[in-house]
DNA sequence: ACCTGAACACCGTTCAAGT
DNA sequence: ACCTGAACACCGTTCAAGT
């Protein structure tokens, strides 16, 4: 091959040397993201993504025990991505109830804008069971979730909201922005004309707004004139 | 064999007559539910289904399009399944407010008894993105949906709920429920020992209707004494 | 019209072998 | 220690052929 020899030293090897030694494993899991995010399917293939990064399929079990582990990665690394999309909303200085409003709209963005990320994270059997035999996975699960349920603490503290159970009070408004963003990004509800709801004819984050509004509100009390 | 003959008719042919007469539609639609019910596994293969039936593998493939078409049919029976589970919370002559959380409990009890049938028919992409084409899956999606819209309007005439788009609070109620199933279904939320939920140490029936409470009353408003 | 057996192009994973 | 090529047991689907 022409490329054999230059200066004593193959280039091909050059180039390759860079995935050998460069550690693959965050190379795959960066992969993997990257697929995820570009793929309108849900799942990607092993060999799809070895031959994007340059390496045979089976090269992937020297880093990873199984795709499973794999996909925990994958998940750990949408769990910082998800923070990174949610701080902001919180520290904005507006008033909280505004804050809530902008965080479950950030939330569901995010499912939106990485479908497949966000499935696997919070729906997909691919997680598997047994997942909770790495620890950093739920690690970066709470860590996440502390986002919310610190701005539900300063919410009580302003008398925002009733006092009570924090930890119960944030697994209701997690399950509610879960299920908007669950049922947008698997076409359950779907989406007529750009951004709107079917029978519902308004764009997605005012949807969202309006729907955890009801939860600050409640559904008992009269409609805002 | 001994099955050969029998009175000058071969006993095999007489049974196996049964699949191949009797509409094979029907017993792969029937056949692919149970598969669903008892599977730890959200998903099945159509090799599998097919030899419970006793058929070969392609004979799918006179009856159904795709695996996708098969999955629509069993989405069907699903939402058939699931409003045979709900209509009766609704008719049971308790003050409203006790049916609309006996109904959420209903609808996630049903998630957690048939998980697998709850993912295909709410949240797995394994139903197409163009599913749209089937017109009889979202007639029974519709048909079951209009057992929470009913309520809804029967809680505006009586006052326990506020006047507004009935359509855009059944979504909220919808999302919201599902949330909750779809974590508990997922696993998102651990039930540590039998029937109680990650920090939130109660069981998922519980948990469900102090979670409904919260949209009923808001968050706003003080914590029942 | 309905079903079968063989085949195709996939898939995750294993394993002996190379470096 | 890390990676490869060949192979294994699957998968959904196609297709010619049988009845």
């Amino acid at each position: 091959m022409a490329t054999k020899t230059m200066k004593g030293c193959p280039v091909k090897r050059l180039v390759k040397k860079a995935y050998h030694h460069g550690d693959l494993r965050n190379a795959l899991v960066e992969g993997a993201v990257d697929l995820m995010e570009e793929g309108q399917s849900f799942d990607f293939s092993l060999r799809d993504l070895a031959s994007r990064v340059g390496v045979s399929a089976p090269a992937l079990y020297s880093h990873f025990a199984d795709k499973g582990a794999l996909m925990v990665a994958v998940a750990i690394a949408g769990f910082q991505k998800l923070r990174a999309a949610l701080e902001p909303t919180v520290k904005s200085g507006k008033d909280l109830s505004t804050q809530f409003l902008d965080m479950g709209q950030a939330y569901v963005q995010f499912g939106c804008e990485n479908p497949a990320l966000y499935d696997l994270m919070f729906a997909s059997p691919e997680l598997p069971p047994q997942r909770f035999v790495y620890p950093e996975l739920k690690e970066a699960g709470d860590y996440t979730r502390g986002v919310l349920l610190d701005l539900l603490m300063r919410m009580q503290d302003e008398g925002l909201m009733r006092r009570g159970d924090v930890a119960m009070d944030g697994f209701t408004v997690w399950a509610h922005v879960h299920g908007l963003a669950s049922l947008v990004i698997t076409g359950r509800v779907e989406c007529a004309q750009e951004g709107s709801i079917e029978a519902v004819p308004m764009p997605v984050k005012d949807a969202v707004r309006m729907s955890l509004s009801s939860l600050l509100d409640g559904f008992k009390a009269p409609a805002k004139a």
